[in-house]
DNA sequence: AGGCAATTTGTTATCGATAACAAATTGCGA
DNA sequence: TCGCAATTTGTTATCGATAACAAATTGCCT
């Protein structure tokens, strides 16, 4: 059987009239070789076209990979959208690769990913959500690396983490539309499977409500992904059970937008009929003609600091476990 | 300096009186061992947590690791939101672990993370677009593995491609709107940096004009990602300096949809007084009053396609070099 | 029961880097 | 110019699996 024949360190120490060790120490770039001999052992390695061997140096080494798992829920969503090009590109510039999975807010799929990640003995993970199984929680213990869990912080952290609390999202929201003076308000979810921040800024909601002596007037969730549709339909279908309602508070600005559609076609006004508050700080909902009122979320800002985070761990350094992202109320103009 | 310290083969081995390669075997599940012995050493396997060490069977094998690349331009995108989805789901189901990278159009940042992936030895590169550095073809070539390019058909593949002919989206879509009697016909697109993929549907659609003798009315491409409110602003402009056009075409629906928030807004009749065309299928679009008339791009099959044919070339079955995926225009009732 | 093929199991070498320690060289002050 | 510390370079063992081949065992047919 013919063995993988790329350029090897030792082809370069060969030309370059020194040890592989020598070579070795000059392409991780610490010290301990004279400025002559770098030169003349890069000039090799370009010459050769020398690749680096992760898997061998890995394997080498003490120390883990340069790998770090990063799973979502799923990639079409907006906001994890620019999670994932934050995180990615941030760990990137540090010198991590990212290793991705998706678990749609199954914690047995997420399970199932860890432990095919944990294979590859990676620096640190990443997790969105805070649901694991028994066994995810013990592998992650086993594996003694740095875990970050990502978004929701209203449990205890695993390890680390980084996010906002979506329960406190609700509730200012909820304040807020109390405070306007709003008197009879509904609220249009969508819930796939579980999802558990979504369902946390309801409570938040409803916490906000009783506060104020004024229960949720009426709840509508579907069982399918926040969508345009969804809030459309969903939209329907509370009216046509509560058409008294006055405010309208939505899982996400995408599925507010689909409401608002909805409200449009029926000739009902927005804000004036009945006020409507979103959350995510979709960047869509810059082409309403008022703006949004919602929740603004710095996802990419979040992605940022995870994964420096991450790294300033794996680094030695000392970091807090929680890192807060502060969210903002946007005032907007449909409430 | 203590070594990592996990349980590996050798314990499995020493637990149920076998060699280490008998381990190997019943671990790989293939063949070549009893039934009493591979019953012995899963139970020792899972009684000691034994955790596979992927880097070391990818060293110690003469295959390459199970790793595969996948760059995208970005995350942020509808559509590579779903492209991404589908290729880590189907690569994982069929046994293999994806790692991202994101180029934002810009080749010579698709060349830098192709270099730190390969480092890694990857079984297979999904790359989506077409425009790659000298350097970036060389590398690949040197790699020889199999490599897919994604989303363009328009140019012949480094080695396989899938998707379809972002200048055919244009074109039908352009001889479509001149069949429905459009006569004053835009485009509005937007380009950060450069997207051939943009230009090919505009050079489509542009192509179609020309058959039918209608040059190009007016053109609005801002320097910005397309988005709502890219779409918003380019109709804004475009009208400002063409108040005649009965038609306009947008780089995607993303646009398209902020167009006709624009329009609504400005109390002008879609279809009516001007034909509105998007591209990409959209989910968001369902919420318009009106479907919109638009090419609808699976996505999600795409990414199934490509992850499939990626490992049927791995397992050494013949595929075809180039794969195209079925796109539809929708007539809808926008023009 | 004997013999041969098929199946099961074991042995040794190897992948390409890094760790740990040892040896050689250099630089500088006395 | 000598000697010692600091710097540079080299040597050997090792990481945990798989490849290739060799040996032992089993099963079946005559």
């Amino acid at each position: 059987m013919t063995r993988k024949t790329s350029t090897k360190l030792e082809d370069i120490a060969r030309a370059a009239g020194v040890s592989k060790m020598t070579v070795s120490r000059v392409m991780r770039g610490g010290t301990g070789f004279s400025d002559a001999t770098r030169d003349k052992v890069l000039a090799e390695a370009d010459r050769l076209q020398y690749l680096p061997n992760r898997i061998a140096a890995t394997f080498g080494s003490t120390e883990t990979s340069t790998l770090v798992g990063l799973c979502v829920p799923r990639f079409t969503s907006s906001l994890f959208g620019h999670v994932t090009e934050s995180i990615q590109s941030n760990l990137s510039r540090l010198g991590y690769q990212t290793v991705i999975g998706s678990h749609d807010q199954i914690a047995k799929d997420e399970e199932l990913w860890l432990k095919t990640l944990a294979a590859w003995r990676p620096a640190g993970i990443l997790l969105a959500g805070t649901r694991h199984t028994p066994d995810t929680i013990e592998l992650l213990k086993n594996l003694s690396v740095p875990v970050i869990e990502l978004w929701d912080l209203t449990t205890d952290p695993l390890d680390m983490a980084v996010g906002f609390s979506h329960f406190d999202c609700g509730l200012t929201m909820g304040r807020y539309v109390a405070q306007q003076g709003r008197r009879q308000i509904g609220y249009v979810g969508a819930m796939a499977g579980i999802d558990t921040m979504g369902r946390a800024r309801q409570h938040g909601f409803e916490a906000a409500m009783a506060e104020a002596d004024l229960p949720l007037a009426a709840k509508e969730i579907a069982h399918d992904h926040p969508s345009f549709y969804t809030g459309f339909v969903g939209t329907e279908n509370i009216l046509a059970r509560n058409p008294g309602l006055d405010a309208l508070y939505y899982h996400d600005d995408e599925m507010a937008i689909g409401g608002i559609a909805y409200l449009n076609r029926h000739g009902i006004r927005i804000k004036d009929d009945i006020g409507i508050a979103g959350w995510g700080g979709m960047e869509a909902a810059s082409i309403l003609p008022e703006r949004l009122t919602t929740t603004d979320i710095p996802a990419g800002a979040l992605g940022k600091v995870a994964a420096e985070k991450l790294v300033t761990r794996l680094r030695g350094d000392a970091v807090d476990d929680v890192t807060v992202v502060a969210t903002r109320l946007i005032p907007g103009n449909t409430v």
